[in-house]
DNA sequence: TTGGAAAGTCAACAAAGCTGACATATAATT
DNA sequence: AATTATATGTCAGCTTTGTTGACTTTCCAA
């Protein structure tokens, strides 16, 4: 076999029509509607959206952000994050702490009423997840990981590992 | 290696801390945003949102569906789906048609200028999706594929299921 | 010390979802 | 034939969540 034809050969193992491609993007449109389903269920018995999840979510996972970084990870606009963040700081699921170094800063800390919420939102995600990882099994959890991760953004690829080993 | 062990053996090949479960809903969320980005870029250069593609995409997918059924593929209620599909009337983009058997339904197909703007939407979406699978590899499309799936609702299962025999 | 940059807040607007009520045409049933 | 059900469209009004623009406070560097 020349080498052209090795090459040729290992495009083929990933030869995909365009008909295959769509596929690929209408379920992950479908899979997104029920990766968000459960916990929007939760939310919208309370006065909340998608936007405060997303909030809480990262605010529990980096305590002690600051509202930019924030802004950096969820791609919004501050004045979009900040009516978020008002909300929760009023309902006293947040709490903002003026920086000692920066005091233009404010860093952002779940309150055990926000921690509960976290907790009850990221079960039910969680619970979905899981019971789609135990059906598909082990070596496909990688294969779906690796593709997300080729998904993203260059700079979000490079968000989502910060906060991967921030976390060990 | 007693029944009970090797049921918890296989278990533990799927072992999954709730860290990583949470790494994997990240990742969903840093992708989705890779996903929408590109057709987002073009969208917003014309008076469309992501609604719009939504709408394009599937009457490509399905021509001459009905209104009820692109209604219960998108998921939202007919009036926010008729807000859409009248602006891509209006402009040209869509061709409403009313049913010959039942003269109730309203079939949808795309005009050769809705067709231009799916080509180049979804040429953008795809260009992203297969340079990740390239960069995976096939086995890990399959994997991604398999979680995809596992992740939906079950009606969404069925309705993307339907489509893709609908393409073959 | 002063002028610019950065962090955050307030106000006003737009997209796109929602509910509810109602109109119209057609189909199906009684 | 009359009634009921279905498919679609429309109006009005509300919510969530994105946007831009203008503003304050704070920090830092020339």
């Amino acid at each position: 076999m020349s080498e052209r034809s090795v090459a040729q050969h290992s495009d083929m193992l990933l030869f995909l029509t365009d008909e295959q491609l769509r596929q690929g993007i209408e379920a992950m449109f479908f899979a997104y509607q029920g990766f968000t389903a459960d916990p929007d269920r939760i939310l919208s018995e309370m006065a909340y959206g998608r936007a405060h999840h997303r909030a809480v979510h990262f605010i529990n996972r980096a305590p002690g952000t600051t509202v930019n970084n924030l802004l950096g990870i969820l791609g919004v606009t501050k004045q979009s994050l900040n009516r978020v963040l008002r909300t929760l700081i009023e309902d006293g699921l947040v709490e903002s702490k003026v920086g000692r170094a920066d005091k233009r800063e404010r860093h952002l800390f779940l309150t055990d009423a926000g921690a509960e919420l976290e907790r009850k939102l990221s079960n039910a995600q969680r619970a979905r997840m899981r019971a789609a990882y135990r059906d598909v099994g082990a070596e496909a959890v990688t294969g779906f990981r690796a593709v997300l991760e080729a998904m993203m953004d260059k700079d979000m690829r490079r968000k989502s590992r910060a906060l991967k080993e921030s976390c060990t």
